[in-house]
DNA sequence: GTAAGTAGTATACAAAAGGTAAGTAGTTAC
DNA sequence: GTAACTACTTACCTTTTGTATACTACTTAC
């Protein structure tokens, strides 16, 4: 369509592609609570109410929710053992670490990000 | 706290730090529209109308909002040509370019998903 | 028996995000 | 003058997300 200026790297339709792809990861793991709950996953965090503790301000609706959400987006597995004391356990699957990149980029740029906003405040 | 998996590469505070900077991050690109309009200001698209065509799905009221939001976090340049026809342009920031690693991850995320996606499909 | 911990669900409500449709105010084209 | 394009704003509505509180059901501790 219009590509009327002189430096335009990607075509039309190569830019859409990027576009929905950063769509269809954000429809996935994008919301306030899908990457932090999965980041404590990957620090061990196994249990509900640990979980509930380790991420702040999250409701056990909420987080119910959530996890359902993951768990069929396939990013964990829930583990009930059936003993005395009922147990549940989430466990991240081989498919959430392939999200180690994202994750990575993204806790940089927000540590970056705090850095600039605190020398602001400064200012 | 518990540390009582065997391995465990992070420590509490450690965890907290990398939960609060995702959190930051998201805080300032999360949101359905926030990285399209950035990608496509990256793309070269500057005017309203031009943003407007170039995004799938916006509407008028949300994409204001939303460059109100991204100029006011130094993601964008606001530029007005006082011209006969009054002219807007939409500039992204030296800032954006910090975004490159974010947006390469989940870019490369995405169509990795839905690779995954279509191959579900078709089983 | 009472309190606290396990893992949630139910219900009601509030707030935030997002969407629709129309209007404004000016310019340009025919 | 009428239609269309520029860059929005306004009012209203729906959907999503989140909060708060209570409740179930079972176990363990005192």
């Amino acid at each position: 369509m219009e590509t009327y200026l002189e430096l335009e790297p990607l075509t039309t339709s190569q830019c859409n592609n990027k576009l929905n792809a950063v769509g269809d990861a954000l429809y996935v793991i994008g919301g306030k609570w899908k990457l932090r709950i999965i980041i404590a996953l990957k620090e061990g965090h196994s249990r509900f109410n640990e979980l509930q503790r380790t991420i702040p301000g999250i409701s056990a609706k909420v987080l119910s929710q959530e996890l359902k959400d993951l768990e069929l987006n396939g990013f964990l597995e829930r583990r009930v053992h059936a003993d005395t004391p009922v147990v549940v356990e989430y466990l991240p699957t081989a498919y959430t670490a392939t999200l180690k990149n994202v994750l990575e980029a993204l806790s940089e740029w927000g540590e970056m990000h705090r850095q600039k906003l605190r020398e602001e405040g400064n200012k």
